[in-house]
DNA sequence: GTCTATAGTAAGATAGAC
DNA sequence: GTCTATCTTACTATAGAC
């Protein structure tokens, strides 16, 4: 029983997470919501007794993990940089779908009030990202403050290229920014 | 009285470009634009009698003015690259708020509907911008293809960089951004 | 041209049957 | 745990006074 209402979980969170990526909080209504799992409102409650807002919560909870065990990982691994950058590039290809997804870190900065209970798990959520991504950086020989910067600019560029992607209805600009990352970081 | 209208006209776009900058179109309710433009709902069906849609779109179509009169202008001058990245960069610092302010072109990417009619013309002022921005790279002396790569990596640099400022809720990564700009283009 | 007042609709949220 | 039915609120939009 335990184990089928975890697979539950998983799918469920997995169905609100592509509403709330690609709408943003605020206009993901629980009609989209209800369409995108198949339950209705009140089992939605049942399981979210706090509403979208938890469901918005959750959702980031699991993005957050999800990065840990795929993502950041990967990069405070054991292997040389390039490696680590090479299964980096696979991972994020993976998690935007080769483009045409959205990223959460966007999605969820737009909304109403200017202090979100998202906006602090999204800032950490990005500057640690960075630090990690700074790491393999710095263990290809570059000082703390490059590597930063280094670090720093893949995400901008990374960002940057999901905006630009999703406006002109192109993947290619997301693909070729993934495809240079090792020359940005490590180059 | 045609004089005073155009004047009122303008601040009213203003105050509605703000709000859907800064929420998105969707999250816009009417009672934030009454707040943000001092008029009640029933004046701004007066003035925009199709509603929500078509305060967005007049938005959209000023934003572009701008764009058109403030920024690609200047690109399309006659003076040095050199001289024309300087003055554009004042353009976009100002555009912006210094990193403060978001982008319609990543706002309007976020609707509810995969063809809504704000992508068309946002996906337009992207492009438009690129290949503007690729004549002064061009003009520096790099080939056709190089100038558009580099054109497009600055745009996507830009909006990536107020997206992870927005984030961590900072200015520096975009103004960062901004002050490299002549060495992405032309260094 | 702006307002108050109010439709009409869809939103978030709950109660209670099964 | 999921559902139908319902409540309350907020939204978009309109009518009509001034």
């Amino acid at each position: 029983m335990g184990r089928k209402v975890s697979i539950e979980y998983d799918q469920l969170i997995q169905s609100l997470t592509e509403v709330f990526r690609n709408v943003g909080y605020e206009a993901a209504s629980l009609s989209m919501l209800e369409k995108a799992t198949g339950l209705k409102k009140a089992s939605l409650y049942h399981r979210f007794p706090q509403g979208k807002e938890q469901m918005a919560h959750e959702v980031i909870k699991v993005v957050r993990i999800w990065m840990e065990n795929n993502i950041l990982i990967i990069l405070r691994s054991e292997a040389p940089p390039e490696e680590r950058i090479k299964l980096l590039k696979n991972g994020l290809n993976k998690l935007y779908s080769g483009g045409k997804d959205s990223c959460i870190f966007n999605t969820f900065t737009f909304s109403q009030d200017k202090d979100s209970p998202f906006k602090k798990e999204i800032k950490s959520m990005i500057l640690v990202f960075i630090k990690s991504l700074a790491v393999v950086v710095s263990d290809a020989g570059y000082d703390e403050k490059e590597s930063y910067a280094r670090a720093e600019r893949a995400v901008i560029l990374l960002q940057g290229s999901l905006v630009v992607s999703h406006a002109i209805r192109s993947e290619r600009p997301f693909l070729d920014v993934l495809s240079r990352l090792d020359i940005e970081l490590i180059g």
